[in-house]
DNA sequence: CCCCCCATTGAACCAAAGTCCAATGGCAGC
DNA sequence: GCTGCCATTGGACTTTGGTTCAATGGGGGG
């Protein structure tokens, strides 16, 4: 399960002697590195691409769509991409709205080679934290994708602590078919214990009914 | 279960006239203020005062002390107190410190007293949500510190989905005993259902067995 | 030495959960 | 109309969990 490849390293800026000495530098330090000039140029480029970017490091200012917005644009995603700034006119404030939205650092050209390093190491670490997250959330979910409603119901029942009993009482219905969905949902969650269903459910935001 | 007394935001700054800028406007915002000429100063007075800060508004450079290490001293409580920065002579390093150490947000001299008086609001309401998850872990840690040897095992077990056999197994006694055990935990961590069980532990950090 | 807490076990019993098997009815899609 | 999925229920049975009462033994503190 481990990745053959060298975790990827995007660089979007529209100088492009940043871009070579950013690319010189992180491509000595074992990555794979790729360049874009914008960030249109990056989100074309993005939906294309299979391979995942480990990390992103973004300049503040650039013509068309600026670093800040591409990096509130990639927040939207369940795994975020991690982002490095590099900027030669950043502020204070710039630095601070960055950091709030989940920036690994804000560097300022020019940068020192093994700060920009380390911010990659720290990106690449939270990334693959973050993607074995995610991947585990979005299993859990695709199971609680298979189950029909009246599972979905008995499942927040039982994750609440109910009895039986008691579900039957909510839902209107007989215990023994309270007990029929409940196995199907442990079928179908793939656990054999109240206590792993709790976490999986906890872990995909999973409600329970009380 | 309300807060009686408003809010208190403290103030630390070697400026004088900006103490008292800042406690102009944020008093008017219905807050109370105290302030601070260091950090040094601030943490004796706060060796003594129960009431708790609901955040501190912090400059950056001050003789002694200076604001990012008050913060990072700060960051060891369990529920450490929101900073908010403001500094005439910040830099981006800093403000990248300072947000890394989770800062509510740096702001720059002079500062717009709606920005400040919005960086007290989140803060505010992000020290209310830390009291309160706080609060509760602490709560469940008490508890679990009233579990005896045994029981925590059992509870180990238990949270991790084992059958009384299977505990009772691992730990080489009868099930008998197991079911003994696995009352009393129930009995003092106050719960009656193990998925309440499993949430209690995973929130004061209590590893399963497996 | 006595008392209390802890850990342990036994017996008996009841409640709850899990597992079969079988059956009915609604509803959507082919 | 047939098929498949879903929801429902009944009965019978086993396993597991929970409770109660009773008892033993170790170990620390007054």
């Amino acid at each position: 399960m481990e990745t053959p490849s060298p975790p990827a390293v995007f660089i979007v800026d529209d100088d492009s002697s940043v871009r070579r000495s950013v690319t010189r530098i992180v491509r000595q330090a074992g990555f794979e590195v790729r360049g874009f000039a914008s960030a249109e140029e990056f989100l074309a480029a993005r939906l294309e691409s299979a391979e995942p970017p480990a990390c992103l490091v973004l300049d503040l200012r650039m013509p068309g769509i600026g670093g800040l917005e591409l990096q509130r644009e990639l927040a939207a995603d369940p795994a975020p991409c991690p982002v490095i700034f590099i900027s030669g006119n950043g502020d204070i404030p710039a630095t601070v709205q960055a950091m709030k939205q989940g920036a690994v650092t804000f560097l300022s050209k020019p940068f020192d080679h093994d700060e920009l390093l380390q911010a990659i190491h720290e990106a690449v670490t939270r990334q693959r934290d973050l993607l074995a997250t995610s991947s585990r959330v979005s299993e859990v979910r695709r199971r609680i994708g298979l189950l029909s409603g009246r599972e979905s119901e008995v499942m927040a029942w039982v994750i609440s602590g109910a009895l039986n009993k008691q579900i039957a009482g909510e839902l209107g219905i007989v215990e023994q078919t309270v007990k029929v969905h409940r196995a199907r949902v442990m079928e179908k969650m793939q656990v054999v214990s109240v206590a792993e269903l709790v976490r999986l459910c906890d872990l995909a935001g999973f409600q329970p009914a009380r």
